[in-house]
Order: structure tokens, then sequence, then C-alpha cells
DNA sequence: TTTTACTTTCAAAAAGTTTTGAAAATATTA
DNA sequence: TAATATTTTCAAAACTTTTTGAAAGTAAAA
């Protein structure tokens, strides 16, 4: 087959995937879920349930579901080949597209929710206590930073990669 | 004292308590932390652990390694009052600053360790495979936009608020 | 229809994380 | 110095999340 240093390949890929695990689990992304996202995107073809359960070592119930939930976030595509019963999938490898995505399932998740809490509260009599006026004043603060976020994210979900990198490197120039 | 709707003005306290709580542990923050971090936004003047663990109802211990985590952060302050043996604490209130010292903090955390990897992985000898060229081609556009945002965060966060908005704005208009 | 291949579900187990509370350490005052 | 106030630590308990694996469900082939 190919001539390749395949214990470096190998151990590469494995570190890759063992960072990519524990980034996920900081940003409330559970490790297997992480682990699956990263060996698809690394992999030139679509691999099945049980390559992904073979190759992280991981039960069948923990990679069906994870791959579930990978598709429900949209970052994970199933396909069937012709003549095969298995089902396939494979990842979205463009970066871009992965965080424009990540951004949107997020800001449905908990930009929303929190926008609601601050909208619910502002109703509230809080009265003049400095206790009262304080909670105003911190609250709206918070509200007028997020809401300028979440038209950034909002902007930038419906814009192209190029647009943003030019953006990012006028900015950063 | 003061003629308040009590009861509201506590509703309304404890509301965005518990949301600033859930939107905490969605990001790998303990809940804890994030309510500790709340109260002491809200809050006009500086409290004691006492008054931590009174209003939020938990246990000295942690209110202490929480409070020691946030002052960790760069999130929460210490303080003396003359005269007084406790020690108060009270919080950043400005959240761009909040969030430039989050990112700063995630920078060191996170994006640091990955590009570690990354740069370690470009070094191995990974072959002519498809499986070696998908690797490559992958990890290098990952290191790509992840050095992109590196530099953006690193800008920002030597940036004030200001700057921030106007860009923001001027992107959004 | 029956068999076989494959996917999904979910209760129980394991692993991981957070919280408690009491004891130890430290600091302040008398 | 001893007594008191306060903070810190950390092992055990409580809680949460993740993972397993076997059973049930579904769909295609024989």
């Amino acid at each position: 087959m190919y001539k390749t240093k395949t214990v470096d390949l190998q151990e590469a890929k494995y570190k890759f995937i063992q960072e990519w695990g524990v980034l996920g689990s900081s940003w409330g992304i559970n490790r297997a879920m992480a682990q699956i996202h990263a060996l698809l995107m690394l992999a030139p073809e679509s691999k099945t349930t049980d390559e992904v359960m073979e190759e992280l070592k991981i039960s069948r119930g923990n990679a069906n579901m994870n791959i579930r939930a990978l598709i429900d976030w949209g970052l994970v595509f199933k396909e069937y080949k012709p003549g095969e019963r298995k089902e396939y999938f494979y990842a979205e490898k463009d970066l871009w597209n992965v965080m424009k995505q990540i951004a949107k399932e997020r800001r449905k998740r908990e930009i929303v929710p929190i926008r609601d809490v601050l909208a619910e509260v502002s109703e509230a009599e809080l009265g003049n206590s400095p206790e009262g006026k304080e909670f105003k004043k911190v609250t709206k603060d918070i509200d007028s930073i997020i809401s300028k976020f979440d038209g950034f994210i909002d902007l930038a979900a419906k814009s192209d990669q190029n647009w943003f990198l030019k953006v990012l490197s006028k900015l950063v120039k």
C-alpha cells in the first residue's frame, strides 16, 4: 500500500484527537463528541459507527448518541453508499463553517435565554435603593454588550469566511 | 429605610443569578463560581465570605474555593476595611473588562495548548497516503484560523471598549 | 415470511465534578 | 502568651454527566 511512517501519522492523529477532546470539554462539549468530530474531520472518507467505535475505543451506544448529537448541531452528515446497508458519516471540514454553526447553535441555546431573563427583569419594579440602582445599571450594561455580540454573530453567520478574514486582517494589520 | 418592592428586587436578582449560573455551566465554569460572580457584580458594596454563603446558600469551603478561583481569573478583588478583620470581595463590573479577562485566560489555557499540539504534529513525518494528506490539510487549515483568532484576541485585549464597539457597529451597520 | 444486518434506546454502572463541613492553619487582638 | 476570629484545606458525600452493553426496534435481503 502506501509507504508511510504509520506510527507517526497514527501518533499525530491520536494527539490531535485527544487535544480536541480536551478543548471540547472546556467549552461544554463532551469528550466523546469532540473526539468523534476530530476523527471525522481528519478522515479523507466517511466512516461507519463501527469504525468510530473501533478507532476511539468507545461503545456502540456512546458512538451512536454522539454522532446523533453532532448531526443535530449540523457538524456531521449522514451518507448512504450504494449497495451498502451501513450508514456512513462525514464531518464539515471547513473550520469557518464549523465555527459559524457552533455560534448559531450557542446563540439559540444561550444568548436568547439570557436576553429573555434580562428583558423580564428589566420590567420589574426595583425601587431606588442602592441595590436596585446597581442592579439596573449592571443588567442594562450587560444587555447592551450582549445585544451587540448577538448582532455580530448574526451577521457573521450570514457572511462567508473571506469577509471575515478580511475584517480580521484589516483590524490586526 | 428605602421603600422598595423588596420582593421584586430579590426575585429579579435571584433570577439573574440563576441564569448566570446556567450560562456559566455551559461554558465550562461551575455554577457556584458563576453565581458568586453574578452576586458580586450586582452588589453596590463589597461582600464578605459569610454574606456570599448566606445569600447563595452554599458552604464555607465552596464559597472560599470559588472566590479564590475568581480572583485567579482576575474577575474579583480582595479589599480590607479599616478596623475590620474580615476580607471583603468585589467584582469587576465592566462587562468589557470581564470579557477581555476571560478571553486572556482562555487564550492561555486553551489556544496556546492546541497550537502547541498543532505545531508538534506539523513536524511529524506523515507520508503521502490520503490519510496523511488530509491530516496535513485539515490541521494546517485549523492552525491558520486559530492563529488569526489568536491575533484578534491579543489585539482586543490591548484595546478599550470604545474601539471594540466602534468596530462592531461599523461592521453591523 | 424469516433471517440477518444494522440502529436506537435506556437502565445501570462508572467516571467525573462539585459541595460540604469539620479540622488545621493562620492572623489578630488582648 | 493565650484566646479569639478568620481563612484554608481536603477527605468524604452528594450530585451530575458520561459511558456501557444488552435488549428492543427497524429495515433490507433471502
